[in-house]
RNA sequence: GGCUCGGUAGCAAAGUGGCUAUGCACCUGAUUGCAAAUCAGAGUACGUCGGUUCGACUCCGGCCCGAGCCUCCA
């Protein structure tokens, strides 16, 4: 029985959905003005992982996964114009990007991906409605703005008093607002911005408000998961409850989840300090299952730090298990053993993924101590490590390739596959006439190169540092 | 100021009122021409001060330290 940590109530539920048939969930994604990083990766990997648990339990066909793109915004519109581009080819730009990255760790396409600009018809309906039920009202400078106090629970979520967020505010004070805390649907377009039209003039959405209406038009008013990271839970989700409980009059979402922050050096990864990685520029040190690792090797809700002796750490791990997989035909067998059964227990514990990790390495250890004498037991082993790797998006390259794979540095440096035969057979040559001394000469330049050879019964292996 | 969440061995990271977490690193043994890998084994923990209990790393309270939210942020 999966349970999960819904942040609306702080406490561990058993997920039960609204229909077994249809599992829904949503997933804020990104804005797109700029290169994806560690903080965006660990939402991308943490939901992707919970979407291939729902799968595994509902099945694929019964669950339906949104994961929106935020196309305008104000910093879309001053990227585009800082770089003398139109707003649809900077925000087409990155999203191609963050497809190539997401696609890079192993991370499956939601079923959908709505994006803003292609959903104005609902936004624009959705403010109306809530105009017209009295929770919105146009202010003078053409702004339409969300009445906070019309709705009766603001600050559950995020478990704050109107008062109290008044109090330490520090929110700019608007005139055009009624209360400091209300917060803009709709923004008059100033001149030269891209703007629509609507019935309170031209302009464009507030943040907001495109997750009420996209979730609502791809999933229904009322839906299983919403999730993030813990930085959206206020005010973004907040305001998204209020926009569309009050909108719809239905209860909108079960469970929230939020994954915990990147932190580097102990403080959060983000833009405005500066201290983020791309994950395109970690991808020049590390492969993307390492940095998929990395992420998984600690729980979605706990801070994460990043440093490259982590990243180094994750390596070597993976590096086991992958050692485990090597040389062995995974063939299925009737598999229901107690690390299979602890496996699904840690994951149905709100998708502990360290321990379920766990348990592959209690499974590649048991591969290892059977491989030479017992190789159907081995094998139906080895297919037990890749099924249940399998739902944590890991192992699932072949284990040669991935041990033997080599992070191409800037200078093209670095021994080929062929080199490296070459070197080997040369050196197999050298232990046939038991020249020990010139066989270590070649393993040592080998090692120089950052290719290591091990030499078993099944004959020399080699793989990359 | 208000509100959250943490402090576990060298580094990471789970977990439980009494029973080996796990990974990386390190040490010993087996194996190997020597290595590497692998297997077997050892060691090193539960911020601090009190309380509850037959027994607490695990429950309760104080204190210290750290992170986050209350403004855009995954």
């Amino acid at each position: 029985m999966l349970k999960i940590h819904n942040n609306l109530t702080r406490q561990l539920e058993s997920f039960q959905p609204i229909d077994k048939k249809n599992v829904r969930m949503y997933v804020c994604g990104m804005t797109v003005y700029d290169f994806c990083h560690i903080g965006h990766a660990r939402v991308l990997v943490v939901f992707d992982v919970v979407y291939r648990y729902l799968c595994a339990i509902y099945g694929k066909e019964h669950v339906s996964y949104v994961r929106n793109v935020t196309d305008i915004d104000d910093k879309i519109i001053a990227r585009a114009n800082q770089n003398g581009e139109k707003i649809e080819q900077l925000t087409n730009r990155f999203i191609k990007a963050m497809h190539e990255d997401a696609d890079a760790m192993g991370v499956l396409r939601p079923n959908e991906e709505p994006r803003a600009t292609m959903h104005m018809q609902q936004i624009l309906d959705m403010i109306r409605t809530l105009v017209e039920k009295g929770y919105a009202y146009a202010a003078k400078n053409g702004d339409v703005y969300y009445d906070v106090s019309k709705f009766v629970g603001y600050g559950r979520l995020s478990g704050k008093q109107l008062d109290d967020l008044r109090a330490g505010s520090r929110v700019e004070v608007d005139e055009a607002k009624e209360d400091p805390l209300d917060f803009v649907l709709w923004k008059a377009a100033k001149p030269g911005e891209p703007s629509w039209e609507s019935p309170w003039g031209a302009g464009r959405p507030g943040w907001h408000i495109e997750c009420s209406a996209m979730s609502t038009h791809c999933l229904g008013t009322h839906f299983d998961i919403h999730g993030g990271g813990l930085d959206l839970q206020f005010p973004h989700h907040e305001n998204e409850i209020a926009q569309s409980c009050a909108a719809t009059g239905d209860d909108f979402v079960n469970v929230w989840m939020h994954n915990g922050f990147v932190r580097v050096d102990n403080e959060k990864m983000s833009k405005s300090l500066g201290n983020f990685f791309t994950i395109r520029e970690v991808l020049k040190k590390y492969a993307p299952e390492v940095i998929r690792y990395f992420i998984l090797s600690s729980h979605y809700r706990s801070p994460l730090n990043y440093s490259d002796q982590h990243l180094d750490n994750a390596k070597s791990a993976l590096t086991t298990l992958y050692t485990a997989l090597r040389g062995i035909i995974p063939s299925k067998a009737a598999a229901d053993s107690a690390t299979r059964t602890a496996f699904m227990a840690a994951m149905d514990d709100d998708f502990n993924t360290p321990l379920a990790i766990a348990q592959l390495f209690e499974i590649a250890r048991e591969v290892n101590r059977c491989r030479t004498t017992d190789t159907i037991k081995a094998a139906a082993l080895a297919s037990e490590l890749l099924e249940l790797g399998g739902m944590l998006g890991l192992l699932q390259q072949d284990a040669e390739s991935f041990l033997q794979a080599g992070v191409v540095d800037d200078n093209g440096a670095g021994l080929s596959n062929q080199a490296i035969d070459t070197l080997i057979q040369q050196r197999l040559q050298a232990r046939a006439n038991k020249d020990w001394a010139g066989s270590d000469r070649i393993r040592d330049q080998l090692k120089a190169a950052g290719v290591v050879i091990e030499d078993g019964p099944q004959g020399t292996t080699w793989r990359r540092q």
